[in-house]
DNA sequence: ATGTTATGACCCC
DNA sequence: TGGGGTCCCTAACA
């Protein structure tokens, strides 16, 4: 802890477990809602699925598996190279930058421009096929997806809060060895998210290019068990496995899309669009997950409902800040959201949306630059942590959400100078113990960082073999011993026990 | 001043 | 060699 300056506050007592919570990662409660109806539907849907993909697994197992061992896995060093169609590439004299001579130009200043070259065109609207982009067989690792989806609530989600000393030892016994390291996207990291089953270790990222890596951990056969997808054209920059039903992959990105990688389907569908926007973050909104919140960098707030045809938002307000970064719903009280952006952290009621300039329930104050992330502690809520680039993570007390100025527990100094090159660091806590977060750091030797509310620095993994840089963004599995760190270089890393 | 966004410098086959 | 993989604490602009 040395160089870690904390100023400690007050704490309030610990909270029970609340039943709003619990929800967000079970199955929905309720019998034989709409949703029940179109699981049913969709059972009957995939029976001709299976059918399709026993032939094919059984044909697949037949072909001979040649490749030979190397050390690390996921993305492979050759990218297949897309050939040109179109024969010899004609160019200008202009493009090529030489003169009719032939010899070369001065190098002029090029405005690099995604929008008009084809390096990253828009994606078509509609649904997008569940392709990889080296164009691999997915139809066994979509079976696992789907077979992992079918796990029933978790009963550890039950269970007390353990004690620190508790925690502590479960997170010794959390380890990185070879295998739980794979590059699973070409660029960098944006955003990380992990299935939340209990007998499948599967994890996702998003990256700064619009591709999803997903990566089957139990796959250690010949293949290595990462798939790369592009359903997006731009920043993935929230990724999540919906609670209610995680064989559905949600994913937004800045290109103004957000899309639901479904594996019955095998598609990418098109759940919102808004071409003339940029997401950055969304959350869901019932406890069903059919609808959601959308955060949009110009600060506009959009709720989405997923069963309404179309792609278009239901409601639309704007609240009133310069940007959103984040968008978190309370985990109890679901008419209460939590934004973060620009030098502003607050707490809006989707009561009052309004189009423009709407008026916050309360305002977290002290942040003096801009924030990088606010999330709400996700069992009571009576928390929020935010990261800030004044080099301060803070925590705050919102038990009572209407105090209009929640007040300040603590502000922990740490580095949070990522630079150019690096996503900015984003906070989040640990379900199985409210109390704690997990962050990234610039901190030598490269770790990930668990601090108690109380600013205690709870944890620190390392590993002198397998982690060499700084993850950025970071998730903890909800029942499960298990930390997925990513980092600049597309890479993610996995603890576990 | 604050906030955001660009695509660099190396090393290694 | 050169293109791709990898890690990372800057500088211009609005």
């Amino acid at each position: 802890m040395a160089g870690v300056m904390v100023e400690r506050l007050p704490l309030a007592e610990q909270e029970k477990l609340s039943p709003a919570g619990l929800q967000r990662f079970q199955k929905t409660p309720a019998p034989l809602s709409e949703y029940e109806m179109k699981r049913l539907q969709n059972i009957q849907d995939n029976a001709k699925f299976f059918a399709a993909l026993n032939l094919l697994e059984t044909a697949s197992a037949l072909k001979k598996k040649t490749k030979t061992h190397t050390p690390s896995r996921g993305l492979k060093r050759t990218v297949p190279k897309v050939q040109e169609v179109e024969g010899v590439r004609r160019r200008s004299m202009r493009l090529q930058r030489v003169d009719p001579s032939g010899t070369p130009l001065p190098e002029a200043p090029v405005q690099w421009d995604p929008l008009s070259g084809d390096d990253n065109p828009m994606k078509p609207a509609g649904p997008l096929d569940m392709t990889p982009v080296d164009e691999a067989e997915i139809l066994g690792f979509l079976k696992v997806w789907k077979e992992a989806s079918l796990d029933g609530p978790a009963e550890a989600l039950k269970q007390p809060l353990s004690n620190l000393k508790g925690y502590k030892s479960r997170l010794r016994s959390m380890t990185l060895g070879e295998e739980q390291v794979a590059k699973v996207t070409k660029n960098r990291i944006f955003s990380v998210a992990i299935h939340p089953s209990e007998s499948r270790t599967l994890v996702a990222a998003g990256d700064k290019w619009g591709q999803v890596g997903l990566w089957n951990l139990d796959d250690r056969s010949s293949d290595d068990g990462v798939y790369v997808f592009e359903p997006h054209s731009r920043p993935v920059g929230c990724l999540h496995f919906s609670p209610a039903h995680p064989a559905h992959l949600l994913s937004v990105s800045y290109d103004g899309t957000l899309r639901c990688g479904d594996v019955s389907k095998a598609v990418f569908d098109e759940v919102y669009r808004d071409e003339s926007a940029s997401f950055s973050s969304f959350d869901f909104l019932s406890n069903d997950c059919s609808t959601l919140i959308v955060g949009h960098w110009d600060a506009d707030i959009a709720v989405v409902d997923r069963r309404t045809p179309g792609t278009s938002h239901e409601l639309l307000g704007q609240v009133n800040s310069k940007t959103v970064r984040t968008v978190h719903m309370h985990p109890v009280d679901l008419n209460y959201f939590l934004t973060a952006g620009a030098g502003d952290v607050s707490i809006y009621d989707l009561r009052r949306m309004k189009p423009r300039g709407m008026r916050p329930v309360a305002s977290l104050s002290g942040n003096t630059k801009s924030v990088g992330s606010a999330y709400f502690s996700p069992v009571t809520g009576n928390r929020v942590v935010t990261i800030c680039a004044d080099d301060r993570i803070r925590v705050y007390d919102t038990s009572s959400l209407h105090a209009e100025s929640p007040p300040i527990l603590l502000s922990l100094k740490h580095n949070n100078n990522t630079g150019r090159w690096l996503t900015r660091f984003r906070p989040v806590w640990d379900y199985k113990q409210e109390d704690c977060f997990v962050v990234g750091s610039m901190a030598r030797p490269r770790q990930i960082e668990i601090f108690h509310e109380s600013g205690e620095l709870v944890h620190a993994f390392t590993n002198e073999d397998y982690l060499g840089s700084v993850c950025s963004i970071n998730a903890l599995h909800p029942t499960r011993n298990l930390l997925v760190g990513g980092n600049s270089s597309g890479r993610l890393h996995v603890f576990m026990d």
